[in-house]
RNA sequence: GGUCGCGUAGCUCAGCUGGAUAGAGCAUCUGCCUUCUAAGCAGACGGUCAUAGGUUCGAAUCCUAUCGCGAUCACCA
């Protein structure tokens, strides 16, 4: 049983016995290390139903505890904190447990609710960056986190491929390309397409120039410059099915999707199912004509369609304009209604959009409950920062962006780089090395930008990222690497039995904490998983390891006489490196076999 | 201007539902490689937790105000 309600329990009898109080709860928490003690117990907030001073409350409890439990060893009190040291036979019978558990540290438990995960959701006109980097790793590890924590996970994307950016590419590559394809140029289809893009914006710029050469106000230029007018003369022929231009957009956008598939595949990430704007635009708009019926939304004199959310604090809001066609919201409301359709085991969703839609994502979620889903309760968005560069804010059309392939290709080189350097990697072949180069560099990437709180906007530092030292990726994965290579040498079967001898031992103090961190672990996780952040278990993760190290650095194994005080400590290494693994997969970060 | 988010060591960040002397890494300095991977370990230095009030046994954490930074307030997506 759970030593904490245990202790709660016990702690409750002793105030009920001594005192003929009752509180509610009792507070706990892990002892300082300047104190002796594992747990502590904290008198304070007893004082509202128990009077008397602090320290004789502890002591009387602590007295109770160490007669009544065989777990509870000893006790102090200071000032208001009973310490208690719990017995090594506790942390024994833990670890007998866990060195059971082939799996400790993955959580399939199958029971919950399915939940929708939405990530990436990329325009079709130009390569991810780093932005989109930073949206992929969170929407695919809080997708890992969910499942470990038992839901059915669908992972998913909105594909931005239509609209006027699109078109503008389209126009670019049909005045400029000259039939120039990813195969003919052996460029990556996603950047070939973006190359367009920034031509098309560069010779709108030149165009404006023009014009207001000729005494043209600015603003007029902005609107009146002929190669905008022909973009949008495409959209409209888009719109209406002429079949060159769709013809020609298949083609482009079939280019995109190649390159994202690699990127995609790169970065470890996958989907379950796939929505296209251009197939969702319209959805929404009987939904909003039947909501109109029930009077969650009301008409204007023009025709358009509005929510009144002022009394939620907010403001009217249009869900479908005048001439009837349909908003961004619009297509929101139809797209997770249509979602819910096509899986109806959903529960809730989670999207991961950046923060500046917080504004939206409030609002239509409020426009769905209010529509009386009753799935609308459990939606979240999973709102997160910009990255910001050192030199500023990213702007794609002004080409300051960090492109994704760019990016994961130097932190390799990089890794490279430092692993030749201290040689670590002699008697591999080019093809293992390559992809342990992979494994670190993108290790690096991915620790560094999940391990800090989602809402929090990240200055991302280009040298500073591929810090392999401290409480980045590769130390961790390092560790891993190191673990492994003590269990190989060590060659201890997992099947060994290692409590007959592990009961007559005395606990080293690094090993109890090591059992404490590994005995929290699923804890984290599952809280991780209800608070959608994989900071806090990267964050635990490397606490875990920093321990581990000290621990390993500090008691030589080889060096005791104790065989079974070996085998003790090998076996906490597995169990360990169990977790590091674990944590990782939650994370989608690999881990290396070796270095 | 309204709304939302952020402000913790020189830098990058932790700090869970309020708890003991606010923690890591980088940088700077001191030790430690003939013993399992030194991408490591041990230690030193470094703080008015933006500011001012309030709530209470107790505040980095909760509340209010102020300042600073950012986002948002489109019949764009």
């Amino acid at each position: 049983m759970d030593l904490q309600a245990v202790l709660t329990e016990k702690v409750k009898e002793a105030l009920l016995q001594t005192y003929d109080a009752s509180v509610p709860s009792v507070e706990f928490q892990p002892t300082r290390k300047d104190f002796e003690g594992d747990v502590t117990v904290v008198v304070f907030p007893m004082l509202r139903v128990v009077k008397g001073n602090p320290v004789e409350i502890g002591n009387r409890i602590g007295d109770f505890l160490k007669e009544q439990l065989p777990q509870v060893k000893d006790f102090n009190v200071v000032k208001g904190f009973l310490n208690l040291v719990i017995a090594d036979g506790y942390y024994l019978d833990f670890f007998n447990q866990i060195r059971e558990e082939p799996a400790f540290g993955y959580h399939t438990a199958n029971s919950k609710d399915a939940v929708m995960v939405e990530y990436s959701s990329p325009n079709t006109n130009k390569p991810l960056h780093l932005g989109h980097i930073r949206n992929n790793l969170l929407g695919y590890s809080v997708a890992e986190i969910l499942k470990a924590a038992g839901h059915k996970v669908y992972k998913t994307q909105i594909v931005n491929d239509r609209g006027i950016h699109i078109c503008k590419s389209m126009l670019a590559w049909q005045r400029f390309g000259d039939g120039e394809t990813p195969e003919s140029s052996g460029l990556k289809g996603d950047h070939l397409v973006g190359k367009y893009y920034v031509a098309f914006d560069k010779a709108y710029k030149a165009e404006i120039a023009a014009l207001e050469e000729n005494g043209t106000p600015k603003e007029q230029a902005e609107k009146k410059a002929p190669i905008l007018l022909e973009a949008q003369a495409m959209l409209r022929k888009w719109e209406a099915g002429d079949a060159e231009t769709v013809a020609l957009w298949k083609t482009m956008n079939g280019w995109v999707y190649e390159g994202f598939n690699i990127t995609y595949e790169n970065l470890g990430v996958d989907f379950d199912k796939l929505y296209y704007e251009s197939n969702t635009y319209l959805l929404g708009k009987d939904v909003v004509e039947d909501g109109l019926g029930k009077g969650v939304f009301f008409k204007k004199a023009d025709g358009s369609v509005w929510i009144d959310l002022t009394q939620e604090g907010l403001d009217e809001k249009i869900v479908l304009r005048a001439d009837g066609t349909a908003v961004y919201m619009t297509q929101d409301i139809g797209t997770a209604i249509q979602r819910v359709t096509d899986f109806p085991d959903i529960g809730g969703m989670v999207y991961t959009v950046g923060n500046e839609q917080d504004y939206h994502f409030k609002v239509l979620f409020l426009i769905l409950k209010r529509l009386g889903y009753t799935w609308a309760e459990k939606l979240y968005h999973l709102s997160y920062g910009m990255v910001d560069l050192p030199t500023g804010k990213m702007k794609s059309r002004e080409g300051t962006v960090v492109d994704a392939d760019d990016l994961i290709q130097s932190m390799e080189a990089t890794a490279a780089d430092i692993s030749q350097e201290l040689g670590k990697l002699e008697g591999y072949d080019a093809s293992a090395k390559q992809e342990l180069y992979r494994t670190i560099g993108l290790g690096a990437l991915k620790y560094y930008i999940l391990k800090v709180d989602p809402k929090k906007r990240i200055l991302f530092n280009p040298e500073e990222s591929v810090d392999f030292q401290g409480n980045t990726g590769p130390f961790i994965q390092y560790t891993y690497a190191r673990i492994q290579s003590i269990l190989r040498k060590a060659n201890i079967a997992e099947d060994e039995n290692t409590m007959a001898f592990a009961t007559s031992m005395v606990l080293h103090d690094k090993e109890k904490v090591l059992l404490k961190q590994l005995q929290g672990y699923p804890e984290v996780v599952l809280h991780a998983a209800e608070q959608h952040s994989p900071a806090l278990i990267a964050n635990y993760v490397y606490d875990l390891v920093k321990e581990f190290n000290s621990f390993y650095q500090q008691v030589s194994i080889l060096g005791e006489n104790d065989a079974e005080k070996k085998r003790f400590r090998i076996h906490l290494s597995r169990k360990v490196g169990l977790v590091i693994k674990s944590a990782f997969r939650l994370l989608g970060i690999t881990v290396p076999p070796r270095m």
